[in-house]
DNA sequence: TATGAATGAGCGTTCATTCAT
DNA sequence: GATGAATGAACGCTCATTCAT
């Protein structure tokens, strides 16, 4: 109706499916979304969607796909790693949550629905690695003096995990960017030890 | 032979089909599973599931309250309020992953199911939310001078946010408990700034 | 509707539902038949036919092997090896033309449908190659001096499908048993080489 | 590259597309060839096919048309009905055989899927029935004294029934041509009844 | 002439759920 | 109390067929 029954090139028609089947998995998951559902909301026709996708798993890993490089893209994107090391880490943090703020309803769910399906956890696990080891680096080239044997990659993992907490509070709009910016920024860069006299204990095995 | 017509109390059949339950849906997944398989592993007629929990999504329900409380109880227990702050950081840590490398099976499949149902959003939130409070309660009372409008509850969801993906990677075997613990603590004590020999960076916002 | 609703022990169902595929199928082919219309047709739900049989493909294959089965044992038993020869050639060729004339609707139809898909070949070649064993044995238990080398199976091959082609004509209602039977009795017994001579037996239809 | 946009007269185009048909059917039946996979093989597009066959079925039709041609065609050109009549018969078989044999994956597994559907039962009883007028014929003309009333076109269906099932044989690989011929014709020639007395024809190969 | 783009319609299959016993 | 038997409702997927260019 809307629009609908143009001929449209091939590349268009992509986008627009992509476009849909994002908005419904994420919306309402990927076992609860239809292909059905997605065609309708995509103005097109069913077959449509196998033809260009082949089966609803492989259109998911499209959305996986498309989303993740966005977001890796967009987070990288405002990273100046000449900038000096808490400048950096704010810079980052910013980036990501910004990024989760303005695409909450794509990407974090998106990324939510496909933890759950045995089928994606490679696809996920894949992607939630190059941020890890964005992240990675960048910790491992913001620290000076590190002590040897320093687990950059857990720590990444920590790190990132955090900011998908935060980020979810701040994709449902139980939190502001900024705010949620600073805060994470002060609890990763002073840590919970007390500020004004700080007395370090000496680290415990 | 194996089960037949037994009559058990209503309270023994109840954990059977719950073990059932959390047993399958934490290696297949909430979709994934159907009820005859749990039927099945339960060992007994899927009649008795539904006379006992009404629904798959109800015994889904069910399954995760349970999992649940156990988890809240489990780290629970093992922490000591009286303790120096960093010493309770420690224990909570170390009970959080010693939890989920534990029940591996059972708790982070499970969690990870629920999170991509909506259906299940808010008990999972709701969930999570009493972790996040114990946690935000722990911060409070360990903080010698809070800063005024500390947000301890976000500075929790933060903690708990890189406590699951810590605890993800325990879970999956990538990690060891006691490394991993050590260096969630590090971390969160000491803050990124800088070790030994802290020189904070100019920048501070 | 029509006494639908009732709970049948597993093998009257069975049989139900066979009747009811080995009709449609029958009467449309494999895949003109929908497993709908063989529910329909059964007068219960489709999920029974797949609980019992599988899938389509094994339903069509149940099918066979009960058709292939009965026409079998028919013929057999109607055979006596203690007759002479000429008298077990008529008693089979009546014998088979007769069961196809019964059961045209279901065997004939069933058959020819099976010969079409390559996933029957090999039920359908087993079912023949049964027959034709059959007739095998009985050629050579009845041919006094047999030349040395006579290949009695393919000699069998050659009896069955001439016998399966009158047969078809016969259960397409465009010949009639018992002179389809005298003919080919005829032709297989003297041969083409001349008639003439030939004292006709006492059995005339 | 191959294909392309070419400008192809009408009835090369046919050819064309009829051998890719063809093709396609014997090596995939005709429910599993889709129209797809046949524009594919012929290498032009799907519209082509439907402008000139006009759908699926008629496309069938006009390659059992044309396969049926040229088998009737073949056999009845080796035929000299001139001949004695067992050499008539010999011919004949030989004919039948051999193209069987040549043309196995065209027209054997064709003929097998036009059995199949309803929708063909018409061109193939046609097509089969020209065949067994031919046969008819000649059985006719090559016996001697006829007994009144002989059914000398079901007897023909007898003996291209035992030469479709014969073939079938042939086609797949397990007989060899002129030994099946032999057979057949020794079988036919003097029937089951015995030989010992049996005067060959000076004809014997 | 020739085709890439598009779809209506239908099929095989599965599953949560409920009677009747 | 416990279950074998049964089904309504969907869903993923494919295919013959047709426009619009």
């Amino acid at each position: 109706m809307a629009g609908g029954t143009k001929r449209l090139p091939r590349a268009v028609r992509e986008q627009q499916m992509l476009d849909a089947a994002v908005q419904m998995f994420s919306v309402n998951g990927y076992h609860e979304t239809s292909m059905d559902a997605i065609a309708a909301q995509a103005e097109i026709s069913k077959p449509m969607l196998y033809l260009y996708y082949g089966s609803k798993e492989e259109l998911f890993g499209a959305c996986l796909d498309r989303e993740l490089g966005r977001f890796v893209d967009s987070v990288r994107a405002d990273i100046d790693f000449t900038q000096p090391a808490k400048d950096l880490l704010r810079t980052a943090v910013v980036a990501f949550l910004s990024y989760i703020d303005t695409n909450r309803a794509s990407w974090m769910v998106l990324y939510t629905q496909a933890t759950s399906s045995q089928a994606f956890a490679h696809t996920v696990r894949e992607g939630r690695d190059r941020i890890v080891d964005l992240v990675g680096r960048l910790l491992q080239s913001g620290t000076r003096n590190p002590e040897p044997g320093t687990d950059f990659d857990m720590m990444a993992v920590a790190l990132v995990g955090a900011g998908e907490a935060v980020a979810t509070r701040v994709s449902t709009g139980d939190a502001e960017v900024h705010e949620a910016a600073e805060l994470m920024i002060n609890l990763f860069w002073r840590g919970l030890k007390g500020r004004p006299a700080d007395i370090p204990s000496r680290a415990d095995a």
